[in-house]
DNA sequence: AAATATACATTGGTTTCTTATGCATTTGTG
DNA sequence: CACAAATGCATAAGAAACCAATGTATATTT
């Protein structure tokens, strides 16, 4: 099973950018193979995606990037600039934060609000 | 607070559907205010969102709508049909099988992925 | 040798939402 | 009582974000 593609949106660059926060530096198609790995195949990122959204964030200045050529091969590693950990930290805890209050309205009654102070 | 307004983007139509599950019978107006109380004025529905959402679900076959006179004013009820009842548990689950995924990629270490089986 | 995997990138199109606008009625407030 | 705010519907233009397709090229597996 793969999610419908719609919900992806809006949440690839934080994932991104999360990715980033823990390896240092990854290259494109790292990420996406790593996504991959850990959804459990449920969440693919396409290139026509990601790529898009990585020259954005280097553009944006949250990521610094280095060629390195394997072969001949050329591979461009991302990096987050210190500006981009700053950023990675909110974002990360915004989207921790919403899905928070999107499991609770899911699992909730609705109908009865009750004490259901959603924090 | 407020979350940035693209997390929200894929998740409107489950919440719509999801809220009606509950409640019977709802309108528009009363969609956005039951949003914004259930969760704490941290999602806000815009009723250019809303509306065009709402009629999609319609022509879609998911919504009947009833409409009642208060007073003057109109007021449009939108409701579950029975195609809309299936298709809602199915996406009220795929979503929130999204948001465990989503979690677990945001908080664990992805530089190690660990023993961590996501579900 | 051929298929698959690795690795980058762009383009055209669609979906989905935002901002702005418009109209009308009803309720609350100074 | 006049005015603001809330209630209630709706649409239109534009932006954002993504998908599918395509293109190019090298490396590895079968």
């Amino acid at each position: 099973m793969i999610y419908s593609s719609e919900l992806i949106k809006g949440t690839l660059k934080t994932i991104v950018l999360k990715l980033l926060a823990d390896n240092k530096k990854m290259y494109g198609y790292e990420i996406t193979q790593k996504v991959k790995e850990l959804t459990g195949d449920k969440i693919q990122i396409t290139e026509g995606a990601l790529y898009p959204s990585l020259h954005a964030l280097e553009h944006e200045g949250l990521l610094t990037t280095e060629t390195e050529f394997i072969g001949k091969r050329v591979r461009k590693y991302y990096s987050l600039s210190p500006t981009g950990k700053v950023k990675t930290k909110e974002k990360v805890s915004e989207l921790s934060d919403f899905m928070d209050t999107m499991k609770a309205l899911l699992n909730v009654d609705t109908a009865n609000p009750a004490v259901t102070t959603i924090k």
